[in-house]
DNA sequence: TATTAGCACTTAAAACGAAAGAGTGCTAGG
DNA sequence: CCTAGCACTCTTTCGTTTTAAGTGCTAATA
């Protein structure tokens, strides 16, 4: 357990490097507290010892560690309201009922991008569990048909695939079939279903039935493929922060952030702290170790979803959490 | 006029320093040639006079200039045929006949990428010479529907969007009448259709016309306003080039590669030739004054686009040309 | 007993100079 | 016209010194 004064030297620590980017000195310190620097020295010893604090070389001011951070995070942190800046430019975007949900995250994580110069990232609701609604067929060309398949969430994908030697009576029954036969049907399970009990059927009806089975089960299982709805906004303000300007950083977190099998990692990842916001310092998550990462989920009548903002570990908690917070707030509403 | 040695200078010196990144010096020179140092230093002297040669300071080893890399290209560079490599890894994917167009070249750019290290760019054609087809529309709640586009060519897109008090029948009727009266439109005259011929009718036999139409006014207007397919391909291998290693550089290049109207401007941007591949050297592009950009356009049967390889003006002129001409060439059968 | 003043000590960063290395430019002679 | 040779320039590297920022410890103090 800390002393009070180890709690608001730590605070003190954690608030100065995250606005200076530079070892804090226990002279900065001490204009603050009514101490002397010397005292202020032995604190931050202490504070090193229980692992808290770290130097970046013999003589220098102090950094939080990892732990530090969290420490701040779990018991020093106020959540005190947004800025009067960052809640107006939020609230114009909210305020404007024209557009619709996913539109208005979008553009309210790009400004919390602009204003923060932190990554933002929006992994929408997958549909997975979504239902198979309708499925409608394009002729394109001699050889091509346009698929698209709706599900009752509204997530749409198209694909236009290849076929020779269309017979487009084929293709309407099969479409008859599948809109019969397994609209409603979770979007997981739909191609066992088509193998079960739309292939047999179709071997019957339907001449080209090889053909055309392959390819509507291959559009099927591409649906179920696509990662959709990872999508990451202001990527590129993150190289505004001083931790990454050396290029093999950008390299590597840029070739991270690019992967969304990686940042879905960030939806399946959980923590229970009975917040709204959880927090993942560093090493606690899968994105990289020079980054804080920090998430919410939302829900509302038919969708739901995470937004998260990836910083670096010097970041500024309070703001971003507020800002989080009232975000999250407002899509549910 | 060059005389046939300061050519046959101007291309080593080109071409060793694509190899080796560094300034190249009169003794590697005079080492290819049956001639001493100092005479391709006198050689060197007067090419730089021309302003085809720079220094980085006064003892430093040869550079070419921009013209000196316009030069080479014009007159010096020889069209041989593609590396076996490369052409094994290219001919994979053409010759996977499953897949179809949009998916080939990106494939196919991506393996561009990943063996060059350059950034590509597909420019698909654009919807605007494209007929609207057909519209669909699929409820999704009480208060939303997913209204889908369809052109001719097989041009997809989506929106949800909100409607309060939604009555079908007049959705229906509205759908009715926009795939009677303006489909076969071209995608860029039919918000001026549904103005003038859609609108007037639409009040008769819709109780609710304002209010839809409205909604499906800017269904259409963002149609055409998404600057659809521009798809960047491979832009983090650029970070391995030496000349963006800097990330002042960095972050200036990745906002204009992340900014689709610049992109637009591979397409727009045109020079006859009398050739089927475009190059444009460092301030002849409108990218980056340090990147060189080379493209080509394919015409299909029912598509057409562009695709581009952007790198450093120290490109390797040769080789991305007999890729592009190959890819080119694959496309178009 | 907790605090502080004072001082020795450590380190990174900046400033400097010397030396080495890579190249050029020019001149004089073949 | 070509080339050997040499003076000159500039960058790079390396060790040295200086400065500035900061700590840790100790002894004195409140």
């Amino acid at each position: 357990m800390l002393t009070e004064r180890e709690e608001k030297i730590l605070t003190l620590i954690v608030e100065e490097y995250i606005k200076l980017t530079k070892p804090v000195s226990s002279n900065l310190i001490c204009k603050r507290l009514k101490c002397s620097s010397a005292t202020v020295r032995s604190e931050m010893k202490v504070l090193e010892d229980i692992g808290l604090l770290e130097k970046t070389h013999t003589s220098s001011g102090r950094v939080p560690s990892e732990k530090g951070y969290r420490y701040y995070v779990d018991n020093l942190m106020e959540l005190k309201k947004m800025n009067a800046a960052d809640m107006y430019k939020l609230k114009v975007i909210f305020d404007n009922h024209q557009l619709n949900l996913s539109d208005t995250i979008t553009r309210s994580l790009e400004v919390v991008s602009d204003m923060t110069n932190y990554a933002t990232v929006v992994l929408g609701s997958t549909s997975h569990d979504n239902l198979l609604k309708q499925i409608e067929v394009v002729p394109i060309s001699e050889e091509q048909i346009t698929v698209i398949i709706i599900t009752d969430k509204g997530h749409v994908q198209h694909k236009t695939i290849i076929l020779k030697d269309i017979n487009h009576d084929d293709i309407k029954k099969t479409v008859g079939l599948i809109n019969n036969l397994i609209v409603g049907t979770p979007i997981d399970e739909v191609s066992q279903k088509l193998e079960f009990e739309v292939k047999p059927i179709i071997g019957q009806y339907v001449e080209q039935h090889e053909q055309i089975y392959n390819a509507f089960y291959n559009v099927f299982t591409d649906f179920t493929n696509v990662k959709e709805d990872v999508n990451i906004v202001g990527k590129n303000k993150i190289l505004d922060q001083p931790e990454f300007t050396n290029s093999d950083k950008i390299k590597q977190l840029y070739s991270k952030l690019d992967n969304n099998d990686i940042l879905e990692n960030i939806r399946s990842i959980h923590k229970d702290n009975g917040n709204n916001i959880e927090i993942y310092i560093g090493e606690e998550n899968k994105i990289d170790d020079d980054v804080t990462v920090i998430k919410t989920t939302y829900k509302t009548n038919n969708d739901n979803g995470t937004i998260a903002i990836i910083g670096p570990k010097r970041m500024d908690y309070e703001r971003v959490v507020s800002m989080l917070e009232y975000i999250k707030e407002n899509i549910e509403r």
